[in-house]
RNA sequence: GGCGGCAUGGCCAAGUGGUAAGGCAACGGAUUGCAAAUCCGUGAUCCCCGGUUCGAAUCCGGGUGCCGCCUCCA
């Protein structure tokens, strides 16, 4: 296998090659559980989840972490305001941080089952990791990365690792240059970023060396990268909007501490548009997974959405791009479950052949840096080569079946088990089938105005029908 | 102000030197009692200007527009 990835550290498009032969230590940037993700989110992780399921078709043994991090950011404002943003939606929705976090945790695996996303290995919490974050605040003292100041809290010194700012291609001189002003005469250099804040007032606050208080925003992801996939990463994914300077400080902390490269491969997605603009909460675009459930879109037309875009260009979301992925979805649906197998049919000699192209060429077009738009050519072309054809012998309908079982294992749209599925139930079913029957009894009679009106009522009741060689088959919308 | 990215037919979107994948929509045809679904067919010279080259959407220079980061954000 022949991956490609385009690392932001370096710059370059490589090919990757993992630390470990055939096995890929992948870390990812999950959410942030104090609101709602939004769709640009969830562009992030289906990213994420394309990149570990090509990887899988690709041969590699995935070991994927994401953390749900559920303390507070601890930014500048905040430990100004001595207010996160958990405490924030805490004193908002007059519930306690943990509460917050908890219900917005339920909600992002909601949604991942309904996007079909592959779970991780791990979704560690940044709560439960408190004693790992100070055991690299600690040693990151020890070997003068960091320092302690008056009032109790610790700060990375960046000027006692030279790296920092080569992920971001920021230069320490034009980051202090643009510094605030104002606060924090404790920082040895306005660039020094929190580790620890001592805080006892705080709603989160645990015990440490420095006393009671909480950890800064970077630190979690270094610490339980580290306890679950050790010191050196193949993968590390998150927006475009982590590079800095959430990933220039792991990675500061991280190799300070270590000594070690932290991680192979940065892959960072780019945001998601709506309407050829930035989201925005006050424009009213920063939709929710559950804002586009709620207009009747499928997960599954969300998810080709969002997978069809190259990851490193800037995605426009739109809701006609939305329907277009609906029907495309549908599309597919109709030619898998279209396929026709018979015994005696007889065997088609170019079938294997062109399967085999097929594979070849989806899977290569995701060894290229994730070229998922490319792939899902070879997707449409099988789709056109199933529509086209007649009946399939049983070999030949095996061989059709296994490609799209390679394509669906990255595409995760579920398109066997959508086209094996039995309808859902619904108490008027019965009804249903009576008028399409009454229909069929009026077709035969060849009363066209009387089925055009039956057929007219069953529209009016979301039924759509589909008047086949074998009979009619009808679906609601 | 510093750094970076993008601009391809109505919409979404591949393609980094050899004469523009794919999807959706639209239109014409086949099929259908009429539809639906499906099949066949139709459409772009690639933001603008200049340059390099036998040849550029692809390279270089200059514009215009949009997006991102510069301590909230995937």
């Amino acid at each position: 296998m022949a991956f490609r990835f385009h690392d932001t550290l370096t710059g370059a498009t490589r090919d990757f090659e993992p630390r470990e032969p055939g096995v890929v230590r992948m870390y990812n940037c999950g959410p942030t559980v104090y609101s709602s993700p939004q769709i640009g989110n969830y562009r992030a992780w289906t990213f994420v989840d394309v990149l570990r399921r090509s990887l899988e078709l690709g041969g590699y043994d995935v070991r994927q972490v994401m953390n749900l991090t559920d303390v507070g950011h601890l930014t500048l404002d905040e430990i100004e305001s001595g207010e996160d943003k958990l405490e924030a939606a805490s004193r908002i929705e007059g519930k306690t941080a943990w509460e917050i976090a908890q219900h917005y945790i339920d909600e992002f695996f909601e949604a991942v089952a309904r996007l079909n996303f592959a779970r991780a290995d791990e979704y560690p919490r940044a709560t439960d990791h408190i004693a790992e974050m100070i055991e690299i605040v600690e040693g990151l003292i020890a070997s003068e990365h960091a320092y302690v100041t008056d009032a109790g809290n610790v700060y990375y010194d960046v000027s006692s690792f030279p790296a920092y700012g080569h992920l971001s291609k920021n230069k320490l001189e034009d980051l202090d240059a643009g510094a605030r002003v104002g606060v924090l005469d404790e920082k040895r250099h306005p660039s020094d970023f929190a580790l620890w804040k001592r805080d006892e007032k705080h709603q989160m606050q645990w015990d440490s060396p420095w006393g009671r208080g909480f950890p800064g925003w970077h630190i979690e992801c270094s610490a339980m990268s580290r306890k679950y996939l050790g010191d050196e990463l193949d993968i590390h994914t998150g927006g475009e909007d982590n590079v800095f300077p959430h990933h220039e400080c792991e990675i500061a902390q991280s190799e300070g501490f270590t000594g070690k490269t932290f991680v192979r491969f940065w892959l960072h997605n780019r945001h998601l548009l709506v309407d050829g603009r930035k989201m925005s909460k006050s424009g009213g675009t920063a939709y929710s997974f559950e804002d586009v459930m709620a207009r009747g879109y499928s997960a599954r037309a969300l998810r080709y959405l969002l997978l069809q875009t190259h990851y490193r260009l800037p995605m426009n979301f739109t809701w006609q791009a939305l329907d277009a992925a609906t029907s495309a979805v549908a599309s597919l649906d109709v030619a898998v479950r279209g396929m026709v197998e018979d015994a005696t049919a007889a065997g088609d000699a170019a079938l294997s052949a062109t399967c085999d192209r097929l594979d070849a060429a989806f899977l290569a077009a995701l060894e290229d840096d994730l070229n998922v738009s490319a792939a899902l050519a070879s997707v449409h072309e099988l789709k056109s080569l199933a529509n086209k054809h007649g009946p399939f012998s049983a070999s030949d309908a095996a061989r059709v079946r296994a490609t799209w079982e390679r394509f669906d294992s990255v595409l995760g749209l579920d398109l066997l088990a959508t086209a094996a599925a039995e309808p859902e139930t619904h108490a008027d079913d019965a009804e249903i089938q009576a008028l399409v029957d009454a229909r069929t009894a009026a077709r035969v009679a060849r009363d066209w105005g009387r089925a055009d009106e039956l057929r007219d009522e069953l529209a009016a009741r979301g039924i759509k029908l589909e008047d086949g060689a074998d009979g009619v088959r009808w679906s609601r919308a």
